[in-house]
DNA sequence: CGTACCGTTGAGGTGAGTCAAAGTAAGTGG
DNA sequence: CCACTTACTTTGACTCACCTCAACGGTACG
């Protein structure tokens, strides 16, 4: 039996949640009896929208996106889920039907948790409870959204937030203020993250190319100067100020 | 003492769960010992963002519009709150800074839950972190999001999919297939909801008027045929120029 | 009777979408 | 390994929905 990568509480969510909540040994190995582990090829889908939630997701290598269909058949994708991060917690916990459907972008492993063994560790500990509501709540996902489907902002400065977001959950190799990291994306996917359309994409990415700011080839991109990239979006123009109006 | 409509199980999402967590009545009195009610001005905040967060907000009545403010200073608004929900979940259970403002709409009475209090009952009931769980899991904001703010769709789509939403929040008067209901949004507000621009929104208002879709007087809409609207939307994607009705 | 804010209207500009077609990579089967 | 099909990417020309800027009208309020 080859050792699962969800026994490893640095790169899984889901096993770090476990291990925080003191359970009992007999517990612990509950859930490692009742985890399966699940290969996808990449277009597969790992779950579908519609479909009953039937457990929770973790994936152990390679990227899922998240897509939605709304009911007038317009497709958007929202996100794009790396390794050691969990997936189906909404609607696991909403006890709800997928509201998105989850496509491996490349060869995934993925480990699954059935709902009978979740909601069984769920109901003997008060603190794993609040591991997954501290978790659901940091949930980034409805913050992203308002970056990159933010139309005030223009096509460049969405992608360049997309880059940023995805670094954070790829292995990025630096070297000397430059970086590199895997970008498992096709033209179509960017675009459907960013709210665009794949030749936008492609002429975006071109003027980029040109102004050194990033560098797109064979599913991977170079950041020349992180610190460059930054400054495009930020620009320090930050000031939060606000007055104060406390009602009594 | 007046009595507090956070009492009543039917408008208040937070009472809910504590009647249904099969709480001691010790606890119960120490939720209503603990709860403090606060009163705000049309425009006040009733917190914001990059503050701590101090405990759960429930509306009693009014409306709430929370907005998140990024490193531009670009201000988006992402949700409209209205009586018997809870704002502050996401930055309580996260421990972390409001990631938004609530700023009131018009005169708002909020029940306010300070922390110490909902920490207490949370470690007495696993069911009540559950329920939580479950709320936070099915919070429409992030599937709204996309819909307000899909690029894909032309500015009059994204107003249609507000007002959809918003009704679903607002005592909603209907009489023979038409609606009426209030919005106590002023232009800036709805642009910012659908990520548009002030004049852009009177336009599209305008037209629609002359459609006879919506009537929008005094911060009240009027739809007098709810199915052309939601027609509106379903007929968007199949044909793109396909209108019902020209503007001149 | 200003001052201030909000809403409306018009003229003009543009970023990104649409359409169409060619170029390139990736799979499939012999 | 090569023909063949299929899927993805790029490019260019054109168009348009919405933004920007600027001016004006309405309403509330001191």
């Amino acid at each position: 039996m080859t050792p699962c990568l969800c026994t490893n509480r640095t790169t899984c969510r889901f096993y770090q949640h476990l291990h925080n909540s003191r359970l009992s040994e007999t517990d612990l190995q509950h859930s490692e009896d009742g985890r399966k582990k699940r290969i996808y090829k990449r277009g597969a889908y790992i779950f579908e929208q519609g479909r009953n939630s039937t457990g929770l997701y973790c994936v152990q290598s390679g990227h899922v996106l998240l897509k939605h269909l709304d009911k007038f058949g317009n497709e958007t994708a929202f996100r794009v889920v790396g390794p050691g991060e969990l997936m189906g917690q909404r609607s696991f916990f909403g006890k709800d039907n997928h509201m998105a459907s989850g496509q491996a972008l490349s060869r995934t492993y993925i480990c699954f948790h059935p709902k009978a063994v979740v909601d069984q560790l769920l109901n003997t500990s008060v603190h794993l409870a609040r591991c997954f509501l501290h978790d659901l709540a940091r949930d980034p996902g409805p913050a992203d959204t308002l970056k990159l489907r933010n139309l005030k902002l223009p096509l460049r400065i969405r992608l360049i937030y997309l880059l940023v977001i995805l670094k954070e959950h790829s292995d990025v190799t630096s070297h000397e203020g430059s970086l590199t990291f895997n970008l498992p994306l096709k033209r179509l996917d960017i675009a459907a993250l960013i709210s665009a359309r794949p030749e936008s994409v492609t002429r975006v990415i071109r003027d980029m190319e040109t102004d050194g700011i990033a560098l797109f080839h064979d599913h991977t991109v170079t950041v020349p100067h992180l610190d460059k990239l930054l400054e495009i979006i930020g620009s320090n123009l930050e000031s939060p100020g606000a007055q104060l109006a406390e009602g009594s």
